[in-house]
Formats: structure tokens, sequence, C-alpha cells
RNA sequence: GCGCCCGUAGCUCAGUGGAUAGAGCAUCUGACUUCGGAUCAGAGGGUCGGGGGUUCGAGUCCCUCCGGGCGCGCCA
């Protein structure tokens, strides 16, 4: 707007389309430097071919007119070389902030999208022969962080865990508890965790008898039982971590249902597939793929990239426009095949996204802990949970990014779990719930008697106006952890407004009965600051603590 | 060999092409007898793996080399 005016007012040269750079504008990282800059002026240097602090200074010229207006949110425009053109909010911007949170806590930090989406995020969705472990732990954390996120971003979201549950694990399942069961020595690919002979011991009279029946197949009978009740058990490990999934998918069920056919026919539609050596194939390097990819094997069995194919057609057949798919570093081959037959099927490519998250290395005495469920030598989520609690160990994932390998020390995260800046956070907030009782007992409360004259008046201090500052940002935050599909961004966040809340509870006196006005105002402030802590730690699925 | 990811403080990690590269932990020095000391104030600690390039500006983009992880089955 301000360009537009100092160009129709002949200060600044008209540009070409052609040439204009976006605007942008960005929050400075020194707050010395305002709340807002932007580089406008050094990009427009080249075009307007005028010195960028002579092009600031027309811009920052008309912006000043603006903020002489009543109710503007522009408080003061300076100009800064080599021609950042920065500008602070008016206190009447930040008052209204306060006011909006205290009025519809709710809705605070929950930010509308420009077009909401109807996303399936999959996720964990570990074969059910044997219960999580901790190699499971990033995955969980990392799909359920991203699920909250989206929502809170507007967007509708589906959490689905996606199962094997017939074909050779089942059946080695099923093998090693009737070895068990029957006394009879464990098979050479058996699993040999304890809760194998658990299983054994809590096969139903009605599965065991059935499967005893001459011509029943009692390693499928007794494994598919097996699947099912470690199935349900995961379920529950899940639980405790606070993840809850919205459809549990079995792998059966896309060729029962027919999708893996329906796939099939809309790739043979698009002359995607081929016959060679007797199976059946899908011509992925078309889609720059290295080399093409079986779909059903020459002795007819499909693979699992058969199946995936007709996941992905399933699961656009119920309405979703975005697919998400967290997966570790060891799938990223199945990456570009997967996408190369969504786009051959007719569906957007960019519809189907895969995050990788690299891997964790659990380590304990400096040696590298073994994940295997054959040996039977992990440690289960549920034991990890039970060491380090369930918020210090959703701060722990949701504040590292997912691309980066991670040494996962169990006896140092024990010991760090103590100082997780978790605690930090949820102190303040704590802090705030005691003030907030205080101020009751004294019979001081914030907002109702409040107008936003007073709060104003309380802005013009130094202290408010930091913490205002500081919380007003969150629905920035959150938009840009939907936007980068990244939490850390939120951990930060909470952080830093922590830290803030504690210099303010330094510098300034909340409950001071000899001054009821500005006691009120400073509590509407901090009870604004303790809702976008809850709403920030509710966002990471961490508890807000009304006390510690 | 080819492909993807990673390399930032002693450690664990942030850092959408912008201003003096940040935080927590660890280390060191301090703090008001009033609202919770799980707190606060301060200090030390960096050739952003090396080298080129792109531009007003590079930890960020491009090339290359070094180091690490992971993949390259009609396995699951």
């Amino acid at each position: 707007m301000a360009w537009g005016r100092a160009t129709a007012a002949g200060t600044l040269p008209h540009v070409a389309t052609i040439e204009r750079p976006t605007v942008e504008i960005e929050r400075p990282a020194n707050p010395e430097h305002g709340d807002l800059s932007s580089n406008l002026a050094m990009k427009l240097a080249r075009p307007c071919r005028m010195a960028p602090l002579r092009i600031a200074e027309a811009l920052a010229a008309e912006l000043a007119a603006d903020a002489g207006r009543p109710g503007s949110i522009i408080g003061a425009v300076t100009v800064a070389a080599p021609g950042f053109l920065n500008v602070r909010l008016a206190d009447v911007a930040l008052a209204d902030v306060v006011g909006a949170v205290l009025a519809q806590p709710a809705v605070w930090g929950h930010v509308p999208a420009e077009t909401p989406h109807r996303v399936n995020v999959e996720f964990v969705s570990a074969n059910p022969t044997g219960p999580l472990h901790i190699g499971n732990a990033r995955g969980a954390f990392v799909g359920d962080l991203l699920c909250r996120v989206l929502e809170a971003a507007g967007h509708s979201v589906t959490r689905e865990y996606y199962f094997n549950d017939f074909g050779a694990q089942v059946r080695n399942l099923g093998a090693s508890v009737v070895a068990i069961r029957r006394g009879e020595p464990l098979p050479e690919e058996a699993y040999r965790g304890a809760y194998v002979g658990d299983l054994a011991s809590e096969i139903p009279d009605d599965v065991w008898s059935a499967a005893e029946v001459a011509g029943a197949d009692p390693v499928m009978i007794v494994g598919q039982w097996a699947s099912e009740r470690v199935r349900a058990g995961i379920e529950a490990s899940l639980a405790h971590l606070g993840v809850r999934f919205d459809v549990w998918k079995s792998e059966g069920s896309l060729y029962r249902d027919g999708w893996v056919a329906r796939a099939v026919e809309r790739l043979e539609a698009a002359g995607a597939l081929f016959q060679e050596d007797g199976a059946l194939w899908f011509r992925s390097t078309a889609f720059g793929d290295d080399k093409n990819r079986v779909v059903r094997k020459s002795n007819g069995d499909w693979t699992y990239f058969g199946s995936d194919i007709g996941y992905v057609v399933e699961k656009f057949s119920r309405g979703f426009d975005q697919l998400i798919y967290i997966w570790g570093a060891d799938h990223h081959g199945t990456v570009a095949r997967l996408r190369n037959a969504a786009t051959a099927m007719g569906y957007d490519r960019e519809a189907v996204q895969m995050i990788l998250m690299a891997w964790v290395r659990f380590i304990r005495d400096g040696v590298e802990v073994s994940m295997s469920k054959r040996s039977g030598e992990f440690i289960t989520l549920d034991e990890l949970l039970a060491e380090i609690g369930v918020d210090a160990a959703r701060w722990f994932f949701a504040a590292r990014g997912h691309t980066s390998g991670i040494d996962f020390d169990i006896e140092l995260a024990k010991k760090q779990s103590a100082e997780n800046p978790v605690y930090y956070v949820q102190y303040a907030h704590a802090r705030i719930a005691s003030i907030l009782r205080k101020a009751a007992e004294a019979g001081l409360a914030p907002g109702a008697a409040v107008g936003p004259a007073a709060l104003t008046g309380a802005l013009t201090g130094a202290p408010e106006a930091a913490l205002v500052r500081a919380l007003a940002r969150f629905p920035e935050i959150v938009e840009d952890a939907a936007a980068a599909e990244e939490t850390h961004g939120i951990t930060a966040f909470a952080t830093e407004l922590a830290t803030e809340f504690h210099a303010f509870y330094r510098d300034a006196r909340v409950v001071d009965p000899a001054e009821p006005e500005r006691s009120a105002a400073r509590l509407s402030i901090v009870r604004a600051t303790q809702l976008t802590l809850a709403g920030a730690l509710g966002l990471l699925g961490i508890s807000a603590p009304e006390a510690m």
C-alpha cells in the first residue's frame, strides 16, 4: 500500500509488473529492530535504480502517515542500513491480542487454513508380531505431533495404522506360539521374546480346540489370534503415549475388498503394466525411477508394493486430498515407486507425501542396543516410558527435526529427563496458576473489570510489552510449524515465552491490593500467558499442570 | 559404484537468502527474607566439515572433496 502511494506520489519510480519483487515481511531476530521488518527496499534497489536506503525512507514516510491515524496498528517506523524497513506495533494492537486470548481461549493458536485439506497420516504401522519397542517411538511421536499441528492449522486429519494380518510373519508368530504351547523346539525363524511364552499360555480354549481339529491349520489359526492379541497390546501402549488412531487398516482387507484389483485396473488402463518372466511389473522407469517394480510375483503372490498401490486407491476413495506416510529412513527407496504409481493412476503426485525419519540408535553403556524381535532382545516402549515419562519423551522428540540421526543414550536420557526443558515450561504454567490463586484470595481477578484503556496503559511499561509481544507470536508459530511439518518451533517458542514470563515475574509485581487497577491489567496479561503456554503444550500433547 | 539424508559451542540440538550464528545441558561468578529458587542476572566457549562459485548479502542456494547414516531383491 505504502509502495503504491509512494509511486503515485512520484517519490518512487514506477516499476514494471514483471520486475516487481514479492513483499516479504518477517520478524527480526533482534527485538531492537522492531516487531516486523521488510527487505522490500533492497529488493527494489535494482529495478528502481535507487539506493535502497532512499527507497526505505520513502516507504517509511508513507507508513508513518498511517501510524498517525486512530486505530492503526503501526506504532513507529524506522529505517536501518543497508535498507531494512522496521515497524513497531502500537500498544493498541498488543492490547487487542490479550483481549482476544481471554475472550476465546479455545481458538487461540488455531489458525484457519487458506485451503483446508482432508489429510490421511499413516504412521507407526509396525507389524503386530511383538510389542512396540523403543525403535518405534520416534515414528509414534513424530506422526502424532504432525497430526496435532495440522489440526491446529485448520486441516482435518485421520490417524491411520496399517498392519499385516496374514502371510509369513503371522505364520511365523503362530508357529512360535504353537511350538511353545506343545513343548516342541522352536523353529529356526521363531520369535523368541518373553511375550511369545505369555501368548502361548493365554490361548483361549475355543481357539486352541479349533486349531487342533483334524485338517485345520493350527499355525495360521493361532497366528491370527496372537497377532490380534498383540495388535490390541500395541493399541494400549500407544494410548499411554497419548496417541490414538482413527483407523486400523489390515493389509488383507485390501485384497478381500478388491482394492488391489482396482489399482491394477487403473495402471492397466494407463498402460503402465507389463508381463515379464511370468511376473507383473509396473513401468516405474517411465516416471524417472531407476528400475521397474514387480507388482505380482511369478508364483502368483502379490508384493508389498502391490498392497501399497491398492492402499493408495483405497485411501483416495475415502475422500482424502493428501496422503502422508511417516516412514523410517530405510524406506527411502520405496518413495519414488509409490509416488510414481499414484501419478500413473491419475492422482496428484504432490498429494502423496512421505516423511522419512532418520534412525535413532539406542545406546546403553556405550553399546548399541539391538532391536530384534526375532531374538527377543529389545526394550519395549512401555519400559522406556516408565523410566522417563511421557511428557519428557514427547518433548524430546518434538524438539528435534526428524532428518537428523539421534543417538539416544538411555542412561543419559533418564538422568537428563529431570533437566528436560519441558519442566521449565510447565513450571511457568504452574507458577501462573499459583499467582491466580493468590490473586483470587486477595479479591483480584483478570479480565472482567479491565477495559482496553487500562490494558494499554499497562502495556506502555516495558515488562508488560515484552511479555505480550512474546505471546502474540503464537498463531504465526503454529502456522509456520504446520507449513514446515515440524514441531521444534513450538518447543522453542514455549521455552522463550516461559523465559519471558519469568523475567516479567521478576520485574513486575502482579498481585498488589494497593493498586487494584494495575493488578487486574497484569493479571490479564499473565492469564493470557498461561493460556498460551497451555496451548503450546497441548499442541505437543503435553500436560499443563496447575501445580508441580 | 549409484541414489537419498546428515555434518553448527564440550554434549544434545535450533537457525523459511538478511542485521552481532542461537537455546538447553555442562562449567564458572553472582541474586531481593513480599506473588512458587524446578527461578533470575552474568561469563567463558564457534575457521557453521574443507575448498570453489552464485549476489547487495550464504550456516542456508550451486559445484566439488572429506567424514557418517541409510537404501539399491520376484525380502518382509
